[in-house]
DNA sequence: GGTAGTTTGTAACTTCCTGATACAAGCGGT
DNA sequence: ACCGCTTGTATCAGGAAGTTACAAACTACC
């Protein structure tokens, strides 16, 4: 299927899409343009371009439905439903994974939970329990797993990065350190929390 | 002091520079612009473009050296040198964060942890005492805190961003899913690995 | 010492994304 | 009925980024 999106286009609805979950989290029912331009820095005018480019999502004088926008734009981002995540590592950063609503509000289901370690396997996390590392295979196959996400130490990293691969999945999310190698078809998303500050920080010293 | 670089120039160099870290943590010495390319999908005509704007730190025929490339990095971004940030809420994520070198790696220093829960205030994480809550305006003041970053539950966010910027602090980092405002001239940066999961996930579905 | 293969630094050109500006149409409240 | 607000949309200008091309410099190998 042909890429419909460009690049700035996606990262703009993905951006709004944080905005209207946080802003309905905090009891808002509607919002403006104006007001979404505030969170992201993005011109009022270009979200409104971005979105009626898609149909006539908003009311004039009033703005955007937040339900209504949230659920169309996850329909243009055709990330509609359920998608199924497994974890890797029980660590303190696994279990807050596991624990905050952060997946759970954009469609993300936890499914599954490793590690290698045998003392962690068995331990109950909410409502998961941690699988040894060796029933990633099945798992992945069983659960539809889409996502890996790896909350382990770099040196592990790679490892689990081939064996996602070897079991077919295709998008890995690593907060790990690690730089991984992954066939050209695999998205490899690395998060750098540091360098995020960095570049806030470089546009506040200026 | 006015902005020198873009926005896209300023996020492709941080981009460089979260990959520089990691090929330097597995081991490398120097990289061309070919495999940053592959790194950040940027083009490395684009890459060699950016750098060469600020000097020539390149060596033809070899590539980058990391270390060099980093330092200059750095430079351009004006983020050289140790910049201290402050960690609210010590549970499962804020032990993550206190116990992980990503911050550490580029340059930012956990230099105080902060919790209300009585029975958290003492505990020792690391090489680090978690402090009451009441003590943020002293410890903005006598450990020179540029940043906070928020580990803390949403309906606690709100509050300790309040705090924050009346204690003089510009740039908060935020794990919550609060919405937080602030004065225009605070900055404020939400995680939402979420969010950039499906991003990823359209490409991948495209 | 010479030669082939890399890779940087840089230029020229083209495409198209983004910001700025403007305004009619529609909605809500007074 | 009127006024204020906000969307949806058009137009225009500026500039950012991709593409292509190539000389210069470095390494390694013969």
């Amino acid at each position: 299927m042909a890429d419909q999106l460009t690049l700035g286009v996606a990262a703009r609805l993905s951006r709004y899409l944080q905005v209207l979950t946080q802003a309905k989290r905090m009891g808002k029912t509607s919002i403006s343009s104006q007001a979404i331009s505030e969170y992201t820095n993005v011109n009022p005018t270009q979200i409104r371009r971005d979105l009626s480019g898609f149909g006539k999502f908003g009311k004039r004088g009033v703005g955007y439905d937040i339900d209504t926008l949230i659920a169309q734009i996850r329909k243009i981002l055709r990330t509609s439903g359920q998608h199924n995540i497994a974890l890797f590592g029980s660590g303190n950063l696994g279990q807050a994974i596991a624990g905050s609503g952060a997946f759970a509000d954009h469609g993300f289901r936890v499914s599954a939970m490793f590690d290698v370690d045998p003392d962690k396997v068995g331990l109950r996390i909410g409502d998961l329990t941690v699988r040894h590392y060796s029933e990633l295979p099945i798992v992945v196959e069983n659960e539809g797993i889409e996502v890996g996400v790896l909350a382990i130490p770099a040196a592990a990293a790679q490892q689990v990065a081939d064996d996602l691969v070897s079991s077919g999945v295709k998008i890995i999310f690593n907060y790990s350190d690690a730089l991984l190698s992954v066939p050209s078809d695999v998205t490899v998303h690395t998060s750098s929390p540091a360098v995020e500050l960095l570049y806030a920080l470089y546009f506040y010293l200026s």
